[in-house]
DNA sequence: ACAAAAGTGTTAGACCTACACCCATGG
DNA sequence: CCATGGGTGTAGGTCTAACACTTTTGT
């Protein structure tokens, strides 16, 4: 190609995951450079003939052995040519979720370098990446007002109870307990399924799976998924 | 740097005015290469040294004298690493919005190589540029019912229903008049002005104007502009 | 006087909100 | 039997949806 340009293109992951009423994100320690030894979020430059979402399963899966459950792209920075010290480099940023499950493991099994941190206390992030984290709260708060994200953040059963605390959570604010469990299982996208006891005490809590076939079926009929409530 | 990279970051517009019940796309003709004499969008490699949306506004000017009332990223096309046959390149689009005064006098004015097309009835365009519209389409619907960006495709000051014809174009269907106009005024963001008459017959029509700084203060105050309506 | 577009109210039903007690289990 | 968390109903208010005729102008 005959155009000189000196821009780089490299990709970031904001991955989030939610146990026990707390929502943790995922970061890597950083190895080389001048951010040696601080957190950053994982991501890297784009290889020759790989595409971004490519790139950034690739990075995660890499840096911290990382398999979403779900991944969108969240926004391109490049408007402060001066956001890398090594040069101008524009950063594509996904969103991502994990489930309860994996969280838990990946938690226990890591060793130095990745590391899941309570989203309520991070601590300095490399480059512009607090920007990018708060991008990324913003839009996960949004959206699970408007899509059935918050399901991809559970395990695949979960007792009704996990998704109010989880919605509490993440929206920080109280949520009316009857309301919103009318208004969820009105909506017909989730199944019933056997018991069981969980945390020792306190009455044993059914257990629901998200379904997203008829999910899908219901979209198609003009269906929205929305929770406001107060 | 030490990376070798071989992919190239250019940007991509599309810019939508309004005006007499049709949604109009700003499209520009290529002059060289495979796709001479194709439409396109308005676009082109970012320049070292250069900001994303800069170099968006950069190519709107040269290549279309247009200056947008609105602009926000839209998505970044960089999976299909096929995209461009002159190499890989990720495009970042940027979505717009001109007014309907300057839509008019474009058209008038415009040479061979800038023109609008009713968004409806479009050439067929280079590269992936066709998804790219579809994409922005749908931004533009959906974000007409929860922003109040209608306002950006209006004269400052407008009759009522335009704005009513304006949701109708865009989302494609019927809306109830007096349910809009009762809901719309509701919100308090629209001042009223003198009277005017328009297209010679049929009562006259009080003029609004959006007002900015009253719907800045309301957003404040945990405001939501929100219109459904079937 | 007629054609054309602007303006205007009411009612039934759906949805949202607020609120407090009983139930099933483990210790 | 007590502590813990799960599960349930109702009533008032607000918002949505559906509906057709009158007003003001130009021709």
């Amino acid at each position: 190609m005959k155009i000189e340009q000196d821009i780089k293109v490299a990709v970031d992951a904001i991955v989030f995951g939610y146990h026990s009423g707390k929502l943790y994100l995922l970061l890597i320690k950083q190895k080389y450079g001048k951010y040696q030894g601080h957190w950053a979020l994982p991501g890297g430059f784009v290889q020759n003939g790989e595409g971004l979402q490519a790139a950034v399963a690739r990075e995660l899966k890499e840096e911290a052995g990382v398999k979403v459950n779900y991944l969108e792209q969240l926004y391109t920075f490049g408007d402060a040519i001066d956001r890398d010290h090594r040069g101008q480099i524009i950063s594509v940023a996904y969103f991502g979720l994990v489930n309860s499950a994996k969280l838990k493991l990946k938690a226990a099994t890591d060793a130095e370098d990745a590391n899941w941190f309570d989203s309520k206390d991070l601590p300095g992030l490399a480059y512009d990446h607090r920007m990018m984290v708060d991008k990324a709260i913003q839009r996960l708060q949004s959206k699970l007002q408007y899509q059935p994200i918050g399901f991809d953040l559970l395990d695949r059963e979960f007792p009704f109870s996990d998704l109010e605390k989880l919605y509490q959570t993440i929206l920080d604010r109280k949520i009316e307990r009857r309301n919103f469990r009318r208004k969820i299982l009105g909506f017909g996208i989730l199944d019933e399924t056997k018991k069981i006891k969980q945390k020792g005490s306190g009455r044993p809590a059914v257990l629901y799976k998200f379904n997203n076939q008829k999910y899908k079926a219901l979209e198609k009929k003009g269906f929205h998924f929305e929770i406001k409530y107060a």
